[in-house]
DNA sequence: CAGTGGTCTAGACCACATG
DNA sequence: ATGTGGTCTAGACCACTGC
């Protein structure tokens, strides 16, 4: 009855959350300070509370406020450790026109005892052995070594090489999607041969990103890593609102 | 009418986001397969529209799954570029009874050149100097520089200082919180200065951690980085349900 | 057209905190 | 007892898709 729903291309919700937002990013509501209470906001955005709770809830997984029950909501001091690097931006940012992705080697390998001890097959079993290189500008970049179950029913080989396509290299990794991954970032030191590979000086800093995929009830099928130029890449996280 | 809310602990639509997860996880919902639509879904809960499509909202947050207007809503695949890092983990696993914190230096001096265009300040300008170093297990972990504006009406020195006693190094980062910080994560190779103060040959590894904090009206507050031994810092993803 | 996702309301009820 | 956060309902309306 209230009156006619605008179709706003932006949801009543999404603008709260917007405005909430800004004024903590201005300093309208203080660091640590009290914010109105839930039902003075619904009066103020003419909104029902189930729509006002979910900008709350919102802001809340944004980091932005907190809440304590039958006390308040409140501005949440922001903090160090909440930073957040997500690997996306950092594909973001390397990934255009400039880039060249090169296979440098397909085989199948027998399982050494490190390989078969992260693809829990037994040692010596037939592995898929993959190596890629990433150029920008011409120059090396980034380097990826791999290793995946072989299964000789299905053309794991093939789905594998679409990725030098450049395609869903860091998108989607495999070429059928698997439902779990442990990834692990690290820096390290290139060994001699890598950093021969990468055109760098031996000794190199590098960001190392290790990843291992499983299948929902095989376990491990794919294990691997990325080497990338400490000089190229870096995560970066923002802090705070906007 | 339909029947008394038992005070369950678990909330319905949390209840909902463990159930999908699951199925999801077990393969009983396939990679990129169609899930039951909502309606289907209120009448198997025995929820309202609103709580299901909560529930969805989370799982979609979470990247578990995607909707499409006038489709369907599918499970997600997925995908390498999908890892995000959390810097709470990172302190979470590090910091223990085990952990031991030294100020090494607190004092102000001149910004040079590089401090100045950080802070925005004239170069000369006085600031706050801080070195800290994290010790675990006795042995030298992770060293930390700092440069804060100085501002003489404030205890700014001492708010600092308190960060020694461990609680809040990686917590606060701040005696008083700022709105906003820009992070960034790089692998760098250690100064001879830097690795003797760690304890490590030169050109060691390291995850590099810098920070700057800004506040609403000022800009920067605060410039530093941590340097952590890349033998005991690295970021661990998970990707999937659970 | 029917089915699907997506937003929203105007209340209700509960648990907790404060005086 | 009052005010706070927190969950939930039973509908409604809209936009988009596909037949």
């Amino acid at each position: 009855m209230p009156k006619a729903n605008d179709s706003q291309p932006v949801p009543a919700y999404a603008h709260i959350v917007n405005t909430i937002s800004d004024r903590i990013a201005s300093g309208a509501y203080e660091a640590g300070g009290r914010l109105p209470s839930e039902s003075k906001f619904c009066a103020e955005f003419g909104v029902s509370p189930m729509t006002l709770r979910r900008s709350l809830n919102i802001l809340i997984a944004r980091g932005l406020i907190v809440t304590e029950k039958g006390k308040g909501t409140f501005v949440r001091p922001v903090v160090l450790k909440d930073s957040i690097f997500k690997l996306e931006d950092l594909a973001g940012e390397f990934f255009d026109e400039s880039v060249e992705m090169r296979l440098l080697e397909a085989s199948t390998v027998g399982a050494s005892e490190r390989v078969a001890a992260m693809l829990r097959v037994p040692q010596g079993e037939r592995v898929v052995y993959l190596r890629r290189l990433a150029l920008k500008h011409k120059k090396p970049a980034m380097y990826h070594v791999e290793y995946v179950l072989y299964d000789p029913r299905q053309p794991l080989v093939e789905s594998q090489l679409q990725l030098t396509t450049l395609d869903g290299f860091l998108e989607t990794a495999r070429g059928r999607s698997f439902p779990r991954g442990t990834i692990t970032l690290r820096a390290v030191a290139l060994s001699a041969k890598d950093a021969e590979i990468l055109g760098e000086p031996g000794d190199s800093p590098a960001l190392c990103l290790e990843h291992v995929f499983e299948d929902t009830e095989r376990g491990p099928v794919s294990w691997g890593w990325f080497l990338m130029r400490a000089d190229l890449f870096e995560l970066r996280a923002h802090l705070g609102p906007e």
